[in-house]
DNA sequence: TTATACTTTCAAAAGTTTTTGAAAACTAAA
DNA sequence: TTTAGTTTTCAAAAACTTTTGAAAGTATAA
């Protein structure tokens, strides 16, 4: 605990700041499908300047090993953090991604691949329906219109998922 | 049931496909947090050519009469579907939105109030941190990233959300 | 007014996901 | 070897979300 006044009073608006970021962090990935708690490790690493090790987390974040353990793990598989080891030190250490461009990136990369994929195959699958009613071309006619769209979506993210992040910005203003 | 045979056949084939979409479209939702019911009602409403009911929705998709009354009004909260009301018929009807392209801007603009702007908000509240330390200003900088993204998406969504179909194929167009 | 046809609500049950923590497995050094 | 520090696993518990269905509410028509 720092001693004197000024630095105690600094010091606990900088952890509520910090605290406040993890906090959002977490909602803002349970919002989108991604664990809690795998968004507030991540929120944690980036923000640590210094590389962490699972106990820093588990007494950071107040959770069990298991818990950090398989976060820690879904992180490092999704390319958010990477193991680091100090010489001489048997734990392993973690820093996070900084770059928030090739966060996104790597997200975008996941949920395409787990999300947006089977669902165009889906699409492909009925497209093949047999009959010719007037019901089935109803049908058809929207799932057509569903995979125009979503193979639009599909070539777009791969586009972004191999540009970098100037090319990211310069498509941004021309949209604008 | 249909007593010729090639109709009953055919007949199957179009209600496996029609199950097979409701089904897909439940998995993406529910991946997306959307209720997977609140998906799958949104589907049958897309693939049927007429109106249905509450009575119809509830045996089509096997669900109770609660299940299906709440996810119908939050698909109304959301304007996917709309009430329609037959002339002499006491019942409610309901129809989905059919255009993918009013579908997507719809659920880009709730999702977008839901959780990019109290982002946003938690982003400069926790950008005000006092001090003058290293450490802070490491935090502020990660924090500004992360910033300049979120309103660059921000705003970014604004545009597609008060655009028409054709702006946006034009845009993914320049994209490529 | 009363009956009827419907819609809405909500507490309890079922289902799903996340978290825990103790035990097993691993690994490096003694 | 054996020991000690560390990570991984996984079954059970807790937390959270969704679904059910019966009861209450509402509106129309007789």
């Amino acid at each position: 605990m720092k001693t004197k006044k000024n630095l105690y009073i600094y010091s606990m608006e900088l952890d509520d700041a910090k605290q406040k970021f993890i906090q959002a962090w977490g909602t803002l990935g349970s919002n989108w499908g991604i664990n809690r708690t795998m968004a507030q490790v991540h929120a944690l690493l980036l923000i640590s300047s210094d590389p962490l090790c699972a106990d820093d987390i588990m007494e950071m974040l107040k959770i069990s090993r298991g818990n950090a353990n398989m976060n820690i793990r879904a992180l490092i598989d999704w390319g958010l953090v990477f193991k680091e080891l100090k010489a001489g030190e048997r734990r392993e250490y973690f820093v996070g991604e900084k770059d928030m461009w090739n966060v996104v990136r790597q997200i975008i990369k996941h949920r395409k691949k787990k999300e947006l994929e089977p669902v165009l195959k889906v699409l492909s699958e009925v497209s093949d329906v047999d009959g010719n009613s007037q019901d089935k071309e109803d049908f058809l006619n929207v799932v057509e219109e569903i995979q125009r769209f979503a193979s639009k979506a599909d070539r777009t993210l791969d586009k972004l998922i191999n540009s970098d992040a100037n090319w990211l910005v310069s498509t941004f203003m021309k949209m604008m």
